[in-house]
DNA sequence: AGCACGCCGACT
DNA sequence: GTCGGCGTGCTC
């Protein structure tokens, strides 16, 4: 029985990254295994913080006295203490260590801190975004304030005037704005608070939970060419092949079968499976077969589950009472004694990277956590991304067709409408020709028409129409978007305001925002078809709990005529009135200035016009775009997901993005820019001295150069090897640590995002 | 992330 | 002097 256990504190913070020593009192030592989550004495004033055993040890070099004991052993999460007892299975016993061994690879692969990794992998939360938001909130009077702020400057109490001239502006603010901002201590926020000036108020950040309709469908026949993909994918984890088969299955062709029949044949061997899917696309439909299959053996995770119910959910996942675990990323890290199959649909989805550290991507990981486990790895999708499908094309991948409709329907009939053309002919509404008389056509057969708008984010900026001056985040280099109750807010730090009534710059009253978006579609054809029921479907309207859900189940039941939307309709629902969509402006996404805008424009184009005809009758598809001519545009309209691939190679290899090879975007911050810069420039000549021969490009602003005060830059390496990405952020790493200790580090932050997906 | 330690200017 | 605030170091 080991004595003293090795652990993580539970802080995002590089300093504190790295082991202490703690004793396990008597009574916790047949519990207490890696993997454990505890809670300890930590710091001067031993305040109890969590923990993760990463380790246990008999005996130790500090000095008995140095060392505390654990307070308290909180969840045996992934100990595998009393995991199933199945003899002879190599990683028995040892389960808690594969997960430990899941985060350090993650920690190394992905450059994140190590408490955040097993903060990922162990309690399967959402790391990154805090539960509560806290703001601080002035409590005095004007006049008060005004008071206050004289006597705090007479008596050179600089902070706490700072804090309380900022409040005195504005007197709601976020707290870690605050304080980041202004180099505030927490300790003079107490003070203050104490004295009454000030409150800190926690909120609840809502997450919206998916509430499900009731749907029945019948269990399916697999086709023969559904059948010959589970049976290969079944040969290659019986055969201990492993690895990772991709299948590209037309919408409607029936992908949901081929998982539902691969997790039963790997069910059937006692072993058990993840099935994940992107963050919003869980549908009664696909649950419901799952229910067919696996009754009570199949368990839900979604983001409605409160912390406690996740915790039960991994419970009974290592107990070993349930086989199949389906729900989004996070649902990876379902502690199942033996897993068999990892299945990833809708696999291009953006939703499967992480967007805060560690910034993984799902498949990469699943396919790691797969050849450590001896289990295989499906990912399905219509339009699999680049990445995937390259893999793919080189081998490292199986790749696997589903290229016919179970329905026997034919594939949607597309056309695109040059809106040059139109403006040409004097046509200057929303809606091309070709798309409203289609639309009219639907109105009188009864059937029911999807329009869908693909830009990012739905609230408009607000700008001045005499001056042009556009309201900005003062923290932020973003402009701010008006909300529901005439306020302005900052995406990026929540600062808001008052929308002005005249313009701050030249004065002129003619200052508005651009709601131009699903509204002003909803507005325009309501007014050209009266008796159109029409539902709209966008941040806005689905701002309430549930009201997601209910909008698209009212359209399934065909409750209304069209639907309008944001991309957000196209994702996973299956309509079978639908034979018309309509895509109003094809080009918006191809603006969004990364290398991937193309492949996302492609996929959503897509992926809509999948939705067109999925019933017995036939669909059309009208995409609407001022640049006809562009490559994303002409392959989404014939439907040509390899014909897109080989061209959009051609422009990734030429600047060698991935998949041609691997970049690394290195963002270097700090609330002084000159550091920030010169932090930056220090890190390129390193890594041209140490490496040598490197593809650097930067360092350069990033696109939004400043969020709440802190000044933003990148540098990009890229290289076709990895590991040597890896190596470069080693290097960078232990120069941080190095000059750390020797006390000459600027107030800088490195954060590291390997083969990013977004633009920074 | 917190908290103690030590430096520096204002008030008894 | 010493009270009290603000920056710097250390945490098994």
């Amino acid at each position: 029985m080991k004595k003293y256990a090795l652990i993580i504190i539970d802080i995002a913070y590089t300093k504190l990254d790295r082991p202490f020593t703690y004793r396990i009192p008597q009574g916790m030592r047949d519990r207490v295994v890696p993997g454990s989550i505890v809670t300890v004495p930590f710091g001067r004033a031993n305040t109890l913080r969590k923990g993760y055993v990463i380790g246990l040890s008999d005996r130790s070099e500090l000095p008995d006295a140095q060392i505390k004991e654990i307070a308290e052993l909180q969840a045996a999460d992934r100990s595998g203490a009393c995991a199933a007892e199945t003899a002879g299975s190599r990683e028995d016993g040892a389960d808690g260590d594969f997960w430990v061994g899941i985060a350090a690879w993650m920690s190394e692969r992905y450059g994140s801190t190590m408490a955040v990794a097993l903060r990922t992998v162990l309690s399967s939360g959402k790391p990154g975004k805090p539960a509560v938001h806290r703001e601080i909130e002035l409590r005095v009077s004007m006049e008060d304030a005004a008071a206050l702020l004289e006597a705090f400057e007479k008596k050179h109490q600089v902070a706490r005037a700072r804090l309380l001239r900022e409040l005195m502006k504005t007197p709601r603010q976020p707290y870690a704005l605050v304080v980041s901002k202004l180099h505030i201590q927490a300790s003079t926020v107490r003070a203050m608070r104490a004295k009454g000036i000030l409150e800190v108020t926690e909120e609840q950040v809502l997450r919206n939970p998916v509430s499900l309709g009731e749907v029945r469908e019948d269990r399916k026949q697999l086709s023969p060419q559904q059948q010959e993909i589970a049976d290969a994918v079944v040969r290659d984890f019986d055969t201990g092949r492993g690895g990772v088969s991709l299948i590209r299955g037309i919408t409607g062709s029936g992908k949901t079968e081929v998982y539902i029949a691969i997790i039963r044949e790997i069910v059937a061997r006692g072993r058990q499976a993840v099935m994940l899917i992107p963050e919003i696309a869980l549908t009664y439909q696909t649950l419901l077969r799952f229910y067919q299959y696996f009754g009570d053996r199949v368990s839900v995770m979604n983001s409605s589950l409160s912390e406690s119910e996740k915790a039960d959910q991994r419970e009974r996942a290592r107990r070993g009472e349930i086989d199949v675990i389906i729900g989004p990323r996070s649902a990876l890290f379902t502690p199942f004694p033996h897993i068999g199959v990892i299945v990833i649909d809708e696999e291009h989805e953006s939703s499967y990277k992480n967007e805060s550290m560690p910034k993984y991507r799902t498949a990469d990981v699943a396919a790691e956590i797969a050849r450590r486990k001896g289990a295989v790895v499906v990912l399905g999708s219509a339009t699999p991304s680049l990445v995937s499908y390259e893999r793919a094309r080189r081998g490292e991948y199986r790749l696997y067709e589903l290229d016919r409709r179970l329905t026997g329907g034919t594939l949607p009939q597309v056309y695109v409408a040059d809106l040059r053309e139109e403006l040409r002919s004097g046509n200057r509404s929303i809606l091309s020709r070709k798309l409203a008389s289609l639309l009219e056509d639907r109105l009188e057969k009864g059937e029911q028409s999807m329009l869908f708008l693909n830009r990012r984010g739905t609230a408009g900026f607000v700008s001045c129409r005499s001056c042009g001056h556009v309201m900005k985040c003062p923290h932020c280099d973003v402009s701010l978007s008006l909300h529901r109750g005439g306020r302005l807010t900052c995406h990026y730090c929540g600062y808001t305001e008052r929308m002005p009534e005249r313009c701050p710059e030249c004065g002129s009253p003619y200052i508005s925002g651009f709601r131009a978006g699903t509204e002003q579609v909803e507005a325009y054809l309501h007014k050209v078809w009266p008796q159109a029921r029409i539902l709209r479907l966008d941040a806005d309207t689905t701002s309430r709990k549930g009201s997601y859900e209910k909008i698209l189940s009212a359209f399934a039941n065909e409750e209304a005529d069209i639907l309008v939307g944001t991309q957000m309709i196209v994702k996973g629902h299956d309509f079978p009135g639908v034979t018309l969509v309509g895509a109003l402006l094809a080009d918006l996404s191809l603006y969004a200035g990364d290398y991937r805008s193309a492949e996302r424009t492609f996929q959503l184009l897509t992926q809509a016009a999948g939705r067109a005809g999925r019933g017995t009758r036939p669909g059309e598809v009208v995409i609407q775009t001022y640049q006809p001519e562009h490559y994303a545009i002409r392959y989404a309209a014939a439907q040509d997901h390899q014909g897109f691939c080989g061209e959009e190679m051609l422009y990734r290899s030429a600047l060698l993005y991935p998949p041609a090879g691997h970049m690394l975007a290195v963002q270097i911050q700090s609330e002084q820019e000159d550091a920030a810069l010169s932090e930056a420039g220090r890190a390129r000549e390193l890594l041209s001295a140490k490496e040598g021969n490197l593809f650097l490009i930067g360092p350069a602003a990033a696109q939004i150069s400043r969020i709440r005060d802190t000044y933003r830059f990148v540098l990009y390496i890229k290289d076709t090897d990895y590991d040597r990405l890896i190596r470069c952020k080693d290097l960078l790493e232990a120069d941080l640590a190095e000059r750390g200790a020797a006390g000459g580090v600027p107030p800088v932050n490195y954060q590291f995002d390997f083969d990013p997906e977004s633009p920074y």
